[in-house]
DNA sequence: TGTTCTATGTAACTACACTTACATTTTTCG
DNA sequence: CGAAAAATGTAAGTGTAGTTACATAGAACA
């Protein structure tokens, strides 16, 4: 896949010193999410910035009639939030949603303005933090636009192998437990196509499904029905 | 309308000193582009940090088939192709388009990246600009999942009217000229469909055309075909 | 000024995916 | 374990907007 989704994460903090490591802890705390639960909503205060320490978070915008489109799924390690410290907005615009159980380190807005002040490093990385997520947003919009749901089904899943994926064998197994509805929000569709379409790809072989989970049989095939060439 | 769209512009270069304006000048070379003229395209090296003194650019991406999705219309003073010192990708993945005769300023990556070193407020001016466009291109793909076409370019006009617009007595003169064509990528639909949504709005007594401009007679009827509310 | 190219108007047809409406299965939790 | 809730399967019907296909109007340029 292309580079921009082929990386699993940007990691803001590596190559931080010790002391700016114990530095960054004293201004942070931590907290347990339960799945399910939610971090943010549209309209809070967009006065802190995230750390997924662990399990996986979900951002998503809504519509004013419940619909849902989500943005991206975070693996620990990625920050989030980050907006807080970038828009002059003061509220937010997204849902956060903690898919599994979750621990979170929580930095305010201001603690974190400092601590990257004087760290000309750190600033630079979050400036190509925002550059990366603008641009896997650009290519939402060119999929949305461009494709039509099998195609856009078959390239998330080959996106989400690369990002959260584990070989098994031959297989590839996208180890997140994601509904119906949960992909279909992924891809801008609804939960009734999105299921005629897993299925459709069961059909072909290209699929199969253990427990929740998404196992991917043909790489190659799911290229194809995504018109995706290397 | 919202912040992000009422902001004409993010100027990135005020507030700076006289001598910044010099060493800047330094580095930079004028260019002249027709109208209609590429500025970049995709695949070629992302090498180069573009400033629009006067003229309009207009930022899309391409299908393989050939169809486009515009992203933004600038306006002069600001700034463009800032992805090449935030990403790491070498090529760029848009098409830049002179809409009208135009002066760029064109800035190495290489000069660009040393003179915002050590000039902290600057980094964080391109990290605000990264996360305003970022914001701009969510709001794109929130507004193509959930809403129609008619929505769409409701919506369109408004936003075109709040940071190309004149105000002509009571009326909101939106002063580039545009075909319906570009209309259609801007919104993500076709040439014809926005051709018959156009009319349909002129039937309505929202817009008249002026040339190949559009002149909001109703913005409150517009607001109301937007399901947008102040 | 005439010719060519580009832009616009319009309408019939089509199709993809959304809606609606349930049945069935699986998971959760008391 | 059993009841309730959530998730999945499927199919018929519908609608919006895309496609195709021209006709006309207007701009550009020689």
């Amino acid at each position: 896949m292309e580079k921009t989704w082929y990386l699993k994460r940007i990691n803001i903090f590596q190559g931080m010193s010790d002391k700016e490591m114990k530095q960054l802890n004293d201004i942070t705390h931590m907290k347990h999410y339960d799945k399910k639960s939610l971090i943010y909503l549209p309209g809070d205060a967009s006065d802190q910035v995230y750390l997924l320490k662990e399990g996986r978070v979900k951002i998503s915008k809504l519509s004013e009639d419940g619909r849902e489109i989500t943005l991206v799924i975070l693996e620990p390690g990625e920050i989030f939030g980050e907006s807080a410290i970038v828009d002059d907005d003061e509220t937010r615009s997204s849902v956060a949603e903690a898919l599994e159980n979750a621990y979170l380190c929580i930095i305010s807005r201001k603690d974190f303005e400092e601590f990257i002040n004087n760290k000309p490093g750190l600033a630079l990385s979050i400036t190509k933090l925002m550059g990366f997520r603008r641009r896997q947003i650009e290519t939402m919009l060119e999929d949305l636009v461009f494709r039509g749901v099998h195609e856009r089904l078959a390239l998330l899943l080959l996106r989400l192998a690369d990002r959260h994926g584990k070989a098994v064998g031959d297989k590839k197994l996208i180890d997140i437990s994601l509904t119906h509805y949960d992909y279909a929000n992924l891809i801008g569709s609804t939960r009734e196509t999105t299921t005629a379409c897993l299925n459709d790809f069961k059909r072909e072989d290209l699929i199969e499904f253990q427990k929740r989970k998404v196992v991917i049989l043909s790489e190659r095939g799911l290229k194809k029905r995504a018109k995706y060439e290397d």
